[in-house]
DNA sequence: GCTTTATATATAATCTTTTATATATAAAGG
DNA sequence: CCTTTATATATAAAAGATTATATATAAAGC
């Protein structure tokens, strides 16, 4: 899957492998996210199967570019997978979760501090999303033909705010009932 | 971290790879899920490694039981996970946002066909949630000694149901912004 | 002057997860 | 009578993802 968010890009304009970290680490952080060896690994395999090209773009004082343009195929792979609807609900994994389902044998105090430490995190992002993602948006959309591409990534960005909110009161709740 | 999850199940009684997915599929599916493929290659590798053991339990008219014991080991090995606090956010990744945020070249009418079609697979989770799933936590916690694992149960169902609750309402959202 | 950060790519090894297939039988539904 | 569902385990192959390491240099901070 981290191929389209690759392709994504790579439909807007040429980028190099670490240019797309750094797209994906500042705009799909919240809902994909991808380590550089695995982009890169990917990068070279889209090559392989004719989905991206790739040129080397020489510099001066630092390491050479290699810069990513997306096919023809690869255009059109990216309009099929977006255009597929999903009929299930994805699956999410809940570390948090899975510990808190088998903590009946642990120290309450120690449940409650883990639960409070998550909390602070999950507020700090609260916080994060209401701000600084937003700055994001308003740069990347400030040209006329973004305004469409401006309404989805507020949405991805909302998101991140609900999903945050949800974490924090279903936080409170579950201390609550863990303290009486 | 499956691993986990199966050392916690046979922490209360032995099982087998059967048994454990059959589990999983009940109680942790919303936060925790494996297929039956990887539950027994896992049950595999832990016995190599001394933190299960396991042997045969002849059956009649049906194929013999492996049936998995946690040992002492591996009881160490679960508390010790359990007692560790995360200390991070985990990252999630949502299949559907990344559509979305891509989805500028679409045609508009496609992307509300999509997000009305996870709506009604969203409320129907809601609704799973809101029913069947309190009824297992029931089951399980009827013995009075099950009490305590009962508020951490009731603790993740409730996850589930403000996951999809908040899932919804941004797809209301969301859904909302795109047609006017 | 020294350390850290940023720019840039690449690969090996390992771990995790999914997809697919094989085998065997009883019970239940239609 | 036939098909599906449930019971049960096992493994091969592939795909997806993480951890770790190597290399090289400029700019910025201290």
């Amino acid at each position: 899957m981290l191929k389209y968010a690759l392709l994504g890009f790579l439909n807007y304009s040429t980028y190099s492998g670490y240019d797309l970290k750094q797209l994906m680490d500042v705009s799909t952080s919240n809902f994909w996210h991808a380590k550089q060896s695995q982009i890169y690994t990917t990068l070279k395999k889209l090559e392989k199967d004719g989905i991206v090209i790739s040129h080397i773009e020489p510099q001066e004082s630092r390491p050479n570019r290699r810069v990513y343009e997306i096919t023809e195929s690869g255009k059109e792979d990216l309009r099929n997978w977006i255009s597929q609807p999903m009929t299930t609900i994805e699956s999410r994994k809940e570390t948090l979760l899975l510990k808190l389902f088998f903590s009946s044998q642990l120290d309450p105090q120690s449940v409650l501090t883990e639960l409070r430490l998550q909390q602070n995190l999950h507020q700090a992002e609260l916080t994060r999303f209401q701000g600084v993602t937003k700055d994001v948006i308003q740069q990347f959309s400030s040209s006329e033909d973004m305004q469409k591409e401006a309404q989805f990534w507020e949405a991805t960005r909302r998101f991140g705010e609900l999903y945050a909110e949800m974490y924090i009161r279903w936080l409170d709740e579950t201390i609550e009932n863990l303290e009486s």
